[in-house]
Order: C-alpha cells, then sequence, then structure tokens
DNA sequence: GCATTTATGATAGTAATACTATTATATTTG
DNA sequence: CAAATATAATAGTATTACTATCATAAATGC
C-alpha cells in the first residue's frame, strides 16, 4: 500500500485555500498535526503554529478560517483516509462475514505505523482524532455545520460498515447504534487505556480492545 | 422517591466554597445548568452567569476556581446521583441478572423529568452531561486531575457495575469495556439522535437505545 | 526580461475570555 | 455595637481568535 501514493482528496467546502496545493499548506497541516498533538486542541493556535513553521498567523488563516475549520478538516481527512482503507482492505472478499470482521478491525485497532504516503503523520493523527475528534460536533453549531456536510465523511463510513452488517443479518435493527457505538467507544478505549484505566480492561502487549468488539459484533449478531 | 429529600454530597475537593452552604452557591449551580445548556461549553462564561444572577464574576470564582472546575462539579454531581438511583434501584433484588438489567436501563435511558428533590434540573443536568462532559476529561491535564480524583465517581458508578456484570458471568473478561461503552455510547446515541440521526436507529417516541444496550448485554454475556 | 498577478509576511488593532487583585459595601455573628 | 465574613464593584492582565491593511517576495504570462 505504501508505494500506491494514493492522496486523499478533500471537499473544497473544508478549507479556504487547499492546504494540498502549496508548500505552505502542507506544512500547516503537517506540523499544525503535530503542535496539536503536543499542546491539545484548547492550548492549540494559529499563532503558535505560525511560530513553529516560521509563517505567520495571517498566512495560516487564508488556508483555515478557523481553529474549528481546521479540526473539521483533519477529521474529514483522518475518514477519508479510513475509507479508502476499507475499501481497500474488503474489495474482493467474497464472504460478507469477513469483509465485517476486518471492517471492525480496521475502525477499533489503534494506527501504530506512518503508511507515510503522504505528508500526513497518521500516528499522530489518530492520536488526535482518539482524544479531539468529538470537539468537533460537541459544539452548539452542530445542527448548522451537519447542514454544511461537514461530517458527512464520517457518516459516509459508518453507512458503509452498516450495509455489511445488514449483509450478514438483515433482520439487525440498528445497525447504525452498533458501529457507531463501536467507533466511539474505540476511540475511547484507546484513550482510556492510557489516562483511565480504571474505565479500560487493557493488558499489557495484548490488543484487547479489538477483540472486545470483534466479540461484542458477533455475539449481537449471533454470528 | 421524591418525598426521601435526599441530598447529594459532594467532596469538598470539586468547589472552592461549597456551593449548597449559601444561596448564592446554589443560584450558581442552579442557573449555571441553565446557562450552560442555553449557550454551551464554549460560550458559556462567568461573566454572562453573573448577569444572569445579579451577582458577579468575581463572587463565582469564590465558588469554583474555574469554568472546567465547575463542568467537573456538574459530572460528579451527576454521578453521585446516578450512584444513588443505581444503590436504590438494585437494593433487595435477588437476581443479579435483574440487578445488571436495572443498572443497564438507569445508564442509557435519557432523563426526562425533574425529580425536584434538589436545586438542581436533573433534566438540564443530564443533556449538559451528554453533550459536554467528555470535555471535563478530554483535556491536556488529564493524568493531573485524575490523580486529583476529579473522575473518581464515575469510576465508582462503572466498578459498581462491573460487580454486576461479573456476578452474571465471572468468566467475562471485559467488564469494564462493556460498562464505559454502553455509558458513552448511550450519551453519544442521545446527541446523535437530536443532532446526526444517520449515526443512529433511533424511532420516534420509541426508546430504541435503552433496547440496544440491553440486547448487546444480554448476547455479549449470553444469558 | 519585465510587468502583473498572486502568495506570503509583518504589523496593528479589536472584542472577548479567563482570570487576579484591590477596595468598598453589605450582612451576619459573637 | 464591633468585628468578622460575604458579596459587589471596579480595574487590570495576558491571551485568544480573529480582521484589516500594507509591504514584499515569488511565480507566471506575454
Amino acid at each position: 500500500m505504501n508505494d500506491l501514493h494514493i492522496n486523499i482528496s478533500i471537499e473544497s467546502s473544508f478549507y479556504c485555500k487547499d492546504p494540498e496545493s502549496t508548500e505552505l499548506g502542507k506544512k500547516i497541516v503537517q506540523v499544525g498535526i503535530e503542535l496539536m498533538d503536543q499542546l491539545g486542541y484548547e492550548a492549540f493556535t494559529f499563532k503558535k503554529l505560525g511560530v513553529e513553521i516560521n509563517s505567520n498567523e495571517s498566512s495560516i488563516y487564508r488556508y483555515f478560517e478557523s481553529k474549528h475549520a481546521f479540526l473539521v478538516y483533519l477529521v474529514n481527512w483522518y475518514w477519508s483516509w479510513i475509507e479508502y482503507k476499507l475499501v481497500f482492505a474488503t474489495a474482493n472478499i467474497v464472504s460478507a462475514e469477513e469483509r465485517l470482521k476486518k471492517s471492525i478491525e480496521l475502525l477499533t485497532e489503534e494506527v501504530k505505523e506512518d503508511s507515510s504516503f503522504t505528508f500526513i503523520n497518521e500516528v499522530l493523527l489518530c492520536k488526535i482524532i482518539n482524544t479531539e475528534s468529538s470537539k468537533a460536533y460537541y459544539t452548539i453549531d452542530v445542527d448548522k455545520e451537519n447542514e454544511k456536510g461537514f461530517y458527512k465523511t464520517y457518516k459516509r463510513v459508518v453507512q458503509r460498515v452498516c450495509d455489511f452488517v445488514l449483509e450478514v443479518n438483515p433482520q439487525f435493527k440498528y445497525p447504525h447504534m452498533l458501529i457507531s457505538t463501536i467507533i466511539e467507544g474505540a476511540h475511547h478505549q484507546n484513550y482510556f487505556s492510557k489516562h483511565l484505566p480504571a474505565l479500560t480492561d487493557v493488558e499489557e502487549g495484548k490488543n484487547n480492545i479489538v477483540e472486545f468488539y470483534l466479540k461484542l459484533t458477533k455475539s449481537v449478531l449471533s454470528l
């Protein structure tokens, strides 16, 4: 996959000026991810990012209209990337059950190596998604932003996996709840395992999280 | 239960001055909940709250050291209240399975009426918990705050329900994951049903959320 | 190769936030 | 009634999340 040099295309509604179109734009995203990982969403500012990349706050505002918009961009990039991996991982697999299994694995495992086929460090991006992505939709402007399509990539991924669920068990009444519960759940569990271990059962070295959600899926769908 | 007039006692580490000890303190919490519900966490400020209660920003700071501390107080109040309801609802019930079922119901149902046995509007508080509570622990200072015991009430509730899980199925390896997944999941689903319905399967008038998590629990524990 | 467009950088400025500090004025209590 | 305590009013600070303006550098078009 590393040799494909696919690039994730992001809709123009997620930026003012396409960051992929210039060196500065790529640097904003690349170093922006590193800095947000270090400081957390709240303490991250465009001013600090400007200093870090030897550029100017005002230049960054030409790419993203706000810090929130930058987060939304990252979240959509992440889901586009997951969608790509999902389509790739389930292509040519005959068994619907196997396709679902691969999907759940993909959605729940922690990304630990950077595929480095883009300027984005996927390991850090995933850490940010785990910790900060809910802030993209837990905002007073959700409804307005939902209308603008800010969460469409996420919804599309959920729908794809729902389709697999229904192939496996067409009678199942809660495919969306199941998949969004698993996605959000896995993000929480990854975070909890590092910071609030009393809320998990993660053991050193073992990937219990994937295991747990696979088991959950199997049992609730009677597989 | 309305006649009991129990009051939820909150540890002194969650405030500078006990808001329950004065009229002003109660008003801060009571109107603070209403205002945070209206504005959302980000736009909520102590200054605006001061105007609302005809008091002063500086007076509010004598009760809570920061906006974040106020949220942490509310989250702990919520979990103390849930814990009380949990203990009450499961007392004298012989069947472990039934205790677990009641617990899951309690953790996943949306609170729709105010028990009005305190100065706190529980319906609004629950809305705030659904929308804002994750911001209490998705912060760069989690580890420090966890050490200070900021999340202990939540962890205690999870542990109580875990104990029921293990009574029902002592071999089950992931009780904490299961319960924290259900709790966070139900909060997400409640929020999604109002703002991002594409991520749920909630039907008008039906409480599918409780139903889904009950089914999930039963199947994963082979009940 | 030079003019023109376009991108970037530097600087300044604004309203609001999240506080802290100080002082004044009520209110309670001993 | 004095002293202690709680609350209110005011001012001030550093930072945030921007917007606006102008200068300069780089790319492109003919």
